[in-house]
DNA sequence: CCTCCACAGGAAGCGCAGGAGT
DNA sequence: ACTCCTGCGCTTCCTGTGGAGG
């Protein structure tokens, strides 16, 4: 046994690796050269361009479905704008849905103070005394801040617009300093909600992400695989595969990435000579229950219950499951593992969760005589399903 | 046409943890 | 040590509602 163990490390050590360069197939790499969003990049920067010469760039909207580009092409027209000037000009870039980072006003305020080397506490100060100290901050030099806020629509969803409000009215006070925000979101619906008066100062300026194409993945695909694989480990048609399921998926060049990315790791840890459209099939599936799990491993307890019995009525066949029935399963569930049990007003929002991470999705339907209440379904595959209740039983008593 | 179910989902507020100022 | 502030999870109380059955 421990011979064979030997044997496979060191062929493991051995084995040719299908990658050059694996970090290279992440979304986290930013490419010297971004393809196919050549005249969003030039747009932004004449945008942008006024806070070289130290006048204030108008506020800009960025608008475009997941993968399609925006984060990408902000970093790098960031990381070229501190490169030729960086002492009056600072580009602040924000992710908004990083928990814990910034998803709420305090914690936002707190970040943006951090960007500007100047530490805050994680709680404690008073809100207030944050944007008075940002307020300090900023005015003390002549200068631009471009602060993008990245997934925007869910810092807004959760804790409303005060905080952009906030932020352009501080720019009307400041005496040296000025701020410019850019607004990124992949939900243009978003700016229904918000104060007429935030909307148009923060849309002075828009512009669209559209979806990639199948072509265009493709060429995206090949810009990669050519500086991240060995040449020649691709069999033919794989990248446009991947290209073709990720253009089926809104364009999304996230997921081109990760299905290129994954394939190879399957191909390579199954020993197989090259990458084949199987494997891209197989890293389908592993995407989507790699997720699931993840997602559903790192719930509170609560919620996981309540997915449990989501699963459990599922499983029985149910098939319209409502808010009532999962409430009850839920409570028996409690009582068997000796959980204290939440209220019904909680377990809705904690079903509404569920939805919005994409585990379930409900539709608020009305019965008639038996009321209105949410219709549940499960919005997994059938192999994340098989393995999220065999792993949820192991954790829980039924 | 009216009723009334079974919830949805808003509002307020509570208790806790955790940091700052005093 | 004490007070004041925050976020967070949660409860309590509440009003609102689409449409089947009377």
């Amino acid at each position: 046994m421990q011979e064979k163990l030997k044997k496979f490390f060191s062929s493991y050590i051995n084995k040719e690796s299908f990658f050059l360069d694996k970090k290279l197939l992440t979304h986290n790499y930013i490419p010297d050269k971004i393809l196919h969003r050549d005249e969003q990049i030039m747009s932004i920067a004449k945008v942008l361009a006024p806070a070289l010469k130290l006048e204030q760039p108008s506020n800009l909207f960025i608008y475009g479905t997941t993968g399609t580009g925006k984060s990408v092409v902000i970093k790098h027209i960031f990381s070229e704008l501190k490169s030729t000037n960086t002492t009056n000009l600072k580009p602040v870039y924000i992710n908004c849905k990083l928990k814990k980072t910034a998803d709420t006003e305090y914690r936002m305020l707190a970040y943006i103070l951090r960007e500007l080397n100047f530490p805050v506490p994680e709680t404690g100060l008073p809100t207030e005394s944050l944007y008075n100290k940002l307020f300090e901050l900023i005015d003390e030099k002549e200068q631009i801040i471009l602060l993008a806020l990245d997934e925007l629509d869910a810092l807004v969803k959760k804790i409303g617009d005060g905080l952009i409000y906030n932020l352009t009215r501080i720019n009307t006070e400041l005496k040296n300093a000025k701020i410019s925000i850019i607004g990124i979101s992949n939900d243009l619906s978003f700016t229904d909600d918000l104060d007429p008066r935030v909307r148009s100062s923060l849309s002075e300026e828009e512009i669209i992400f559209p979806p990639y194409n199948a072509l265009q993945l493709k060429d995206i695909l090949q810009q990669r695989a050519k500086i991240a694989l060995k040449p020649g480990v691709c069999s033919e048609g794989v990248i446009e595969k991947c290209a073709a399921i990720a253009a089926q998926e809104q364009g999304d060049a996230r997921r081109a990435l990760d299905l290129l990315r994954v394939a190879a790791e399957l191909a390579e840890r199954n020993e197989d000579k090259k990458i084949t459209e199987k494997h891209v099939d197989l890293a389908e599936q592993k995407l989507e229950l790699d997720r699931v799990t993840e997602l559903a491993k790192t719930q509170p307890r609560h919620s996981q219950l309540t997915l449990y019995s989501i699963l459990k009525l599922f499983e029985k066949g149910k098939d319209q499951i409502l808010t009532g029935d999962v409430y009850e399963v839920y409570l028996s569930l409690c009582k068997r593992n000796g959980y204290k049990t939440l209220t019904q007003r909680r377990i809705s929002d904690l079903i509404s969760e569920l939805d919005m991470l994409g585990l379930i999705s409900t539709k608020v339907v009305s019965k008639g005589r038996y009321g209105r209440t949410r219709e549940i379904r499960l919005a997994i595959a059938k192999k994340s399903f098989d393995i999220l209740k065999s792993t949820f039983s192991n954790m829980f008593e039924t």
